[in-house]
DNA sequence: TTCCGCCTCTTTCCAGCGTCAAGATTCCAG
DNA sequence: CTGGAATCTTGACGCTGGAAAGAGGCGGAA
């Protein structure tokens, strides 16, 4: 096996190494202190090599947006599929998992969802974020499957906005002060039956 | 050579002037695009002038999301108090107000929510942003005046995540992608008389 | 095999950025 | 009237994203 010299010309992987670094660094320095150099410094190229592989800075938060909205969609269904309760149990579990990534992604999550990565609006980016949206509909939906579609569509909306809403206000400071942890996840798995229970009762 | 009166040396309200032309520099291109030089050029002094109103750039974004918040609270007040229909329409017209403000001013809204504005904290953010908390607690609590006091955290929660989550995704493109802008404000009716009905089902 | 074209990466350069330091100007307390 | 303090300008530093040009390595064609 020809094992690469420890830093050879041709980098290889260059396009992973830079998703995984900027991945870190955006985790690290937040959005505004995210540089595309030191990214390229973190992968051991120089600061134009990222060129060939990202158009422009905004290019590699795109890439990096739609990979997490890739993630996010996985946390969700992964959640839902070892929920109990049936069809309110696994919407439950599903705000369960959106809101675990966001907890456990924050700057990501904000990326995601912060236009910054739609300035430059891939196919790719778009895809992942619709597929997230339509998981969310496919749960309110198996909720109430006899409602009329406007009302489909408005419990979705409700669902959606409860959940995107706390974990967002959550992280930014906004809500629960000095809460622990364990405190806060009360307060959320409250405000996801709260969410839950309206769905069925305005849906049913 | 004698300076023209339009551009004394000493601008005097440089910090307001600051302050105005950061935020509409700030809609223009964005929490990304936003730089204080260009800022600076808008106002018409040098690009070092405003270390003398404002520490950094990030005390500058401070600045704008203190008086975001402070004229969020205002919209939301100003659209209670011409509402009728009680406790119950005063808290659905202070939603209409929360909207109406971020959708008016997405960049701002953004910035204020954004966690950047947040690095530097200082006590005027910090004691606009709690204003308005206390207002949406405030609303919520009058709705349910005999809840208990855990009840009426939870639907703060609650009311202030939908109201919250609805418009962030709205602006951020994740509703409603090809409504028109007459059908995203009945959806946006609708999820606020939905909250309202749970507030006073769980709270009453 | 050798060779050539293409892709990848490096180096160099540019304008623009935030911030600091030093000098110029104006204001105002004494 | 005067001198210090506050405000603003100019200039500099190291950083940034991006473009341009050259070097290195891969792989298909001869």
């Amino acid at each position: 096996m020809a094992r690469p010299k420890a830093q050879p010309y041709h980098h290889g992987q260059l396009r992973e190494a830079l998703a995984t670094s900027g991945r870190a660094l955006l985790e690290e320095k937040g959005i505004r202190g995210f540089t595309l150099r030191e990214c390229a410094r973190r992968a051991g190229v120089s600061h134009a090599a990222p060129a060939y592989h990202f158009a422009s800075i905004d290019d590699l938060l795109a890439e990096l947006a739609a990979r997490g909205f890739q993630e996010l969609g996985s946390a969700m269904t992964a959640e839902a599929d070892r929920a109990e309760g049936g069809a309110t149990g696994r919407l439950v579990a599903q705000g369960v998992g959106y809101m675990a990534f966001a907890a456990g992604n924050p700057a990501l999550f904000q990326l995601m969802f912060s236009r910054e990565a739609n300035r430059l609006e891939t196919p790719t980016l778009a895809a992942a974020a619709e597929a997230v949206r339509k998981l969310q509909a496919a749960a309110v939906e198996a909720v109430i499957p006899h409602a009329s579609g406007e009302i489909k569509q408005r419990m979705a909306d409700f669902a959606g906005a409860s959940v995107h809403g706390f974990i967002s206000l959550l992280l930014e400071g906004e809500i629960g002060g000095k809460d622990s942890s364990r405190a806060l996840k009360v307060r959320g798995l409250s405000l996801l039956s709260a969410m839950a229970e309206t769905v069925v009762r305005v849906g049913g």
